[in-house]
DNA sequence: TTACTTAGTGTAAAAATTACACACTATATT
DNA sequence: AATATAGTGTGTAATTTTTACACTAAGTAA
C-alpha cells in the first residue's frame, strides 16, 4: 500500500447479476442501453461506487435503485479489471449476484435513468451482452451453482412458503440437471432447516402439496457445519 | 455502467496474502512499514494496480517485485472497500492469495522499497497488522481452507517431489486438524493425480519414504469432477 | 364415477467413510 | 554385531451415505 496516494484516472463500479425465479424459469435482469458505447445492446445493471459507501452498501443501493428491492441476499464474487474492458477508460468492476423471487406480490419499480428499458430475460435465451458482461454473467452462474450446493440460497428465489417440488425445481434449474424426488426430499429434510407448515398449497387443480418455510433459526445453529448436495 | 466516466479520487490496490511452507510451519509474508500511517507496523505486501495492467497481471507483478517469484498459483478472493479502511483516502483493495514453498532451492529476492524489512512469520503467532489487514488475512485463510478441500493447491506449498507424509502435514496445517494416515493415503491416491516415483527421500536417519509428484496431466483430465476432502 | 395430475413414501444394493495397530526398514549408537 | 530409534507403509470390518427405483394417495375437473 502506498503512502502517497496518486491521483488516478480510474473508475470503480459494481455490476449486478440479478437472478430471478418466477416459478418456471430462471431469469436475469438486463437493461437495454440508450447511449454509446453499446447503444441498443443489453447489459447488466451496474453503477459507480460512491465515495462514502462501503462496497456492500453500494451494491444494496444499486439494487434498490434498479429494482426497488431491499433486504436481498447479495454477495460479491469477482472483480473484472481488464484494461480494455471499457472502451472509454479504465473501469474496474466488482460483480455481485442477488437472488430474487419474481412476480406475485411486489412488482419491481422501474429502472432509473440508465436505459431505454429493463427486462427479466430467461437465461436459456440471452441476447449478446455489452462490454464483458457475458463473462461476468457466466462466472456468476458458475458461482451460484457451486454456492447452492453448500448454502441455503435457493430459498431466496422462492416465496416464503413453498412446496418441496418447487424447491427441487429451483435446484434442478440452477444445477442444470434432474434430481431424484425421493432422494432430494430425504436429503433436504435431513438438514433440518425446513419447517413443515400446517398449510397446503392453494389454487391448483390437483392434490395440494404441503407448504414449508426455511427456518433461519435452525440454520443459524448449524453454522459451521457444511450442507452439501 | 456510466457513459461519462467521472474523475474520482479513488485508488485501487492489490494486497497479497502469501502463504509459505518450509516443511514445518505455515507462514505468511509480512513487511514492516517504514512510513506513516502505521509506521513500524507489520502489513501485508501490496501495491497499486497499474493503468495498463489486468488485475491478474498486476498481482503477478506485485508478487514478483516482492519475492522474485514467477509462475505461482494466485487467485483473487475478495475486495475490501470500507470507505475508512485507509486513513489517507479511499482505497479499494483486491486481495489475492498465493501458495509458495519456502527454503531449499531459491531464496526470495529482497523487497523493493516498501518497507524496513520483510519476513516470513508463522501464522500461529502473528503481530498486530496495519489497516484492515488482519481481516484480509483471516478471509484468505478461510478461503484456502475451503479451497484445499476441492482443488489441488496443496502441491504448490511443497517441492516438486514430496512424500505422502509431507502432503498430509500440509493438509493438517491448513485444515487445522489431524488426519488419519491410512485414510488420507487411501483417499489422496484414489484421486489418481499423484505419480509415484522410483525415488526415495534422502538425508533422513530412518527409513526413507517414497517420493511422489503431482501429475498435472491426469488432473486436467479430471477437470469438472470435484475432488473432496 | 372416472380420468387426470401431482404428492408423498421405503427399501435394498453399492459406495464411501471411519476407526483402528503392527510389522518393516533404514540409520545411528554402542 | 547387536540394539535402539523413528518414521514408513499397509488391511479390514463396521458404519454411514448415496443411489436407483415404482406405486398408492389425494385432490380436481369433467
Amino acid at each position: 500500500m502506498e503512502q502517497i496516494l496518486p491521483h488516478l484516472d480510474s473508475v470503480f463500479s459494481i455490476d449486478c447479476v440479478l437472478f430471478g425465479f418466477d416459478g418456471k424459469e430462471l431469469k436475469i435482469l438486463l437493461i437495454e442501453r440508450n447511449e454509446e458505447p453499446f447503444k441498443d445492446w443489453w447489459a447488466l445493471p451496474g453503477n459507480i461506487v460512491g465515495a462514502d459507501e462501503s462496497l456492500d452498501q453500494s451494491a444494496s443501493r444499486i439494487l434498490y435503485e434498479l429494482t426497488g428491492l431491499r433486504g436481498i441476499y447479495m454477495e460479491q464474487y469477482y472483480a473484472f479489471g481488464d484494461p480494455n474492458r471499457h472502451p472509454q477508460g479504465r473501469v474496474i468492476t466488482l460483480a455481485y449476484y442477488a437472488l430474487i423471487r419474481l412476480g406475485g406480490d411486489k412488482e419491481l419499480r422501474p429502472i432509473s435513468n440508465y436505459a431505454k428499458r429493463a427486462n427479466w430475460l430467461p437465461i436459456t435465451d440471452l441476447p449478446k451482452l455489452a462490454f464483458d458482461h457475458q463473462k461476468i454473467y457466466d462466472k456468476g452462474l458458475e458461482k451460484i451453482k457451486r454456492r447452492i450446493k453448500h448454502q441455503p440460497i435457493a430459498f431466496e428465489l422462492l416465496p416464503e412458503k413453498f412446496t418441496l417440488t418447487q424447491l427441487q425445481h429451483v435446484y434442478e434449474l440452477v444445477l442444470g440437471k434432474k434430481l431424484d424426488k425421493r432422494n432430494f426430499r430425504k436429503k433436504i429434510v435431513s438438514f433440518g432447516v425446513l419447517k413443515e407448515l400446517d398449510e397446503k398449497q392453494k389454487g391448483v387443480s390437483y392434490r395440494a402439496a404441503t407448504l414449508y418455510r426455511f427456518d433461519k433459526r435452525k440454520y443459524a445453529k448449524l453454522f459451521g457445519k457444511e450442507i452439501s448436495f
